[in-house]
DNA sequence: AACTATTTATAAGT
DNA sequence: TACTTATAAATAGTT
């Protein structure tokens, strides 16, 4: 943010990086405590750098406390989805990066599983499984739902367009006809077949 | 930040507090993925508003992730060993795994969004919902198959105790029989059926 | 670590 | 709630 516009990926020179990963850290430590102040919101923060070391923030009680306060409210009534999102290092290192893409999966199923109140998969009991694949059929058949709906929608259009395209057909054949006849010294045999209309004949943009 | 400094104390005025909390919320989530992508670091944030709302933040894989990864790093002594940097050749094939990845886990980001918030599937696209459903088809396989391993050892344990079962019935049958001969004197005639053995009575704990 | 030139965030206003 | 704008704050590059 300051002299020179900054990319937003891994800042690939150690010592730069390392210069960028402090300031930044106090800034957003900073930001957090702000917040946590002038609005009166509770606010835990965790930091892990590449080394692995971590820094951590809670704005009030024990980083403890907050996350037993998480898990209640995670779990409990209307969680807030906004932000689950990551934006994985464009990193030159592939071997290194696909390790870490397969972990991110694997935390990312765990995640899911989690969602079942549930352990690993090869850790569940029958009846969790079953209860777990019951879930699975639930969110399946719902995304079956939808999928209908979205295409019965689009099926719906089509046949709008259609009907338009349709219309549009019969208009321009009506005067076809309607110009032969004023016009038949023209050609004599206005008979080519059904006047096909592209989009660009239409009138009404759709 | 601006038009005026603000000092740094609980904003009394209700808008202008939430208002406030909106957009330094939104600034702080900001900076946290900016740090994560830059520095290569692993970033938890939850802001509980003073509502008790939660907004939540991972920068990498999920939230319950990160706080086992915390808890053991912030009770354990040593936190995880570096990641070594390695510079291989850029394998055109692993390029290719890469995007696959990413693309995983893009699916299975947003089936997380959709489970966590509840958010409607009708945000998803209908491409979208097919690689999800596939995804959860495979998963629900997985179960079944670890289902099917479940239950064929199950059924093996059974077996096995029946044959055990069977053998400890025959054994019985025959002691019974040597006993009748010795001492026929006390009945005559034993020919209750078949000595149905109860579990005390095998001597081999299964 | 300290110093700026800039960018970014945002308080107040609309 | 969403823009706009003037200004404060953060910070990238430099020393």
């Amino acid at each position: 943010m300051a002299r020179g516009k900054v990319q937003l990926k891994r800042i690939e020179n150690h010592v730069h990086r390392q210069v960028t990963f402090c300031k930044r850290r106090a800034g957003l430590l900073k930001k957090a405590k702000e917040l946590s102040v002038l609005c009166d919101a509770e606010i835990g923060v965790f930091i892990f750098s590449s080394h692995g070391k971590l820094y951590e923030l809670a704005t009030k009680g024990t980083m403890q406390g907050l996350i037993e306060r998480y898990m209640k409210s995670s779990r409990g009534a209307q969680p807030e989805p906004a932000a689950m999102e990551t934006q994985p290092a464009p990193d030159p290192d592939t071997k290194e990066e696909i390790s870490m893409l397969k972990q991110e999966i694997e935390e990312l199923q765990k995640g899911l599983r989690y969602m079942f109140g549930a352990r690993a998969t090869t850790e569940m009991s029958l009846d969790e499984l079953l209860v777990l694949e019951k879930h699975l059929e639930i969110w399946i058949y719902q995304i079956r739902s939808t999928k209908m709906d979205i295409m019965i929608k689009e099926i719906q259009q089509l046949r709008n367009k259609e009907e338009m395209l349709t219309a549009a057909n019969q208009h321009l054949h009506n005067k076809v006809e309607e110009n032969a006849e004023i016009t038949n010294f023209v050609s004599v045999t206005t008979d080519f077949p059904h006047p096909l209309t592209t989009q660009n004949e239409i009138i009404f943009q759709y």
